[in-house]
DNA sequence: TTCAAAATGTTGCAATTGCAACACAATTGT
DNA sequence: ACAATTGTGTTGCAATTGCAACATTTTGAA
């Protein structure tokens, strides 16, 4: 996956940073962060940590809207995070940059090779990001919890070319991710061991079937 | 809503697209265009007409992806349309911009006014594409039929502050756009109905209660 | 205009699901 | 090391949902 420092030296990175008017800032983990953020168009990204967008809506449904792992971006502009019902919270140490958006527009003007670059770069994470939107999508179409776990699976296990798969989560944020009760979602992963779909260790689950 | 033209005028329009060697292509309506433009990572634009990208899953369930209107942009790189599954669709008469993709990015280093502006747009117009994917995504999260129709309203009566919402397809198409059975949200149509919360005439559905 | 195809409305029924209420295990902070 | 919090597995039950089958209306193309 491309970050925004994708084929810029640690030199241009360090320009390009001036450049931008970037904040470094760091989060202790288990912070919510958004007041930090919403006060102007910003993008963030994360350097280090690991940070959870989430929505917690009026009856205490709590859902994971993005995880932001080392190099994810996030925005106001993006991300509709300026609605008060998310949270951006960290789940490690973490730091991260900041940089006010206009910034990033008026300096399309400033021709450098290293701002070329970002912006490239900047174009490219924006469309992964879409895509997994769309994988994510594609998932919640999916009418049962079978089917959405089964969805699931196959798209993690094309990705990584392999038919096991490390949770990258709990079962309860998977559940909350495919948008799903833990209970329910519990009783279907246990239905599918015993009619021979999969195994599970752990947080490891190998598919017994060919993923087409 | 933005378009790849924002603030570009007609005559560096014209320059623009020879500069990025774009294709215009016209097709009648119900044609079926993914062979098109799955050749190579394309940007397309609407120029104007209707396009569907629809997804048709093994058990026929068709799910509508995304709706593309005049000056909406799809694109092999960010629409994971490459994908057997999808079909781009013309609902209308359509005509279109095709733009290689290779050819965007090569040009960042080429300085003209216009072309900021459009790199600009640009990522304007990505950014509120992932907006409108959280959007689906936090009505599709919603687990009973009645929240993901409520949700729906709000977002919609929202955008266009009213309580009036003209529905932009059947009701057909928003069961798919909903992800759920069209007889159970005809059902809960109804039931919201005799309860007092919406009136539907038509197309047009008026919300009875604040929308907070 | 006409007529076939598509969309809409309705309803019974079986299957799936969410919810609640547990017991127990694992993790975390102090 | 221990207590407290968080995660996991299980199950009965009621509510929601998908599905099928049908009648009726609307739409669109010839």
């Amino acid at each position: 996956m491309v970050n925004l420092f994708h084929n810029i030296s640690e030199k241009n990175q360090e320009k390009l940073l001036k450049l931008l008017e970037a904040n470094t800032l760091f989060f202790k983990k288990n912070t919510t962060i958004l007041s930090m953020i919403t006060e102007d168009n910003v993008i963030g990204i994360v350097l280090s940590g690991y940070i959870q967008i989430v929505r917690n809506d009026d009856f205490g449904n709590r859902t994971i809207i993005e995880e932001l792992e080392e190099n994810s971006i996030f925005g106001t502009l993006f991300s509709s995070i300026s609605d008060s019902e998310y949270d951006i919270v960290t789940k490690e140490d973490t730091k991260l940059i900041i940089i006010e958006y206009e910034r990033i527009i008026k300096s399309v003007q400033i021709h450098n090779v290293f701002y070329t670059q970002f912006i490239q770069n900047l174009l490219q994470i924006l469309s992964d990001k879409i895509n997994e939107k769309n994988e994510r999508i594609k998932i919640l179409t999916k009418k049962t919890i079978r089917n959405k776990l089964l969805e699931y699976f196959k798209i993690v296990s094309k990705k990584n070319g392999s038919r096991n798969i490390y949770l990258p989560f709990s079962f309860t944020e998977l559940a909350d991710y495919l948008a799903i009760d833990r209970c329910a979602m519990s009783r279907e992963l246990k239905n599918l061991k015993e009619e021979g779909f999969i195994t599970i260790k752990n947080k490891k689950i190998t598919l017994l079937y060919s993923i087409l």
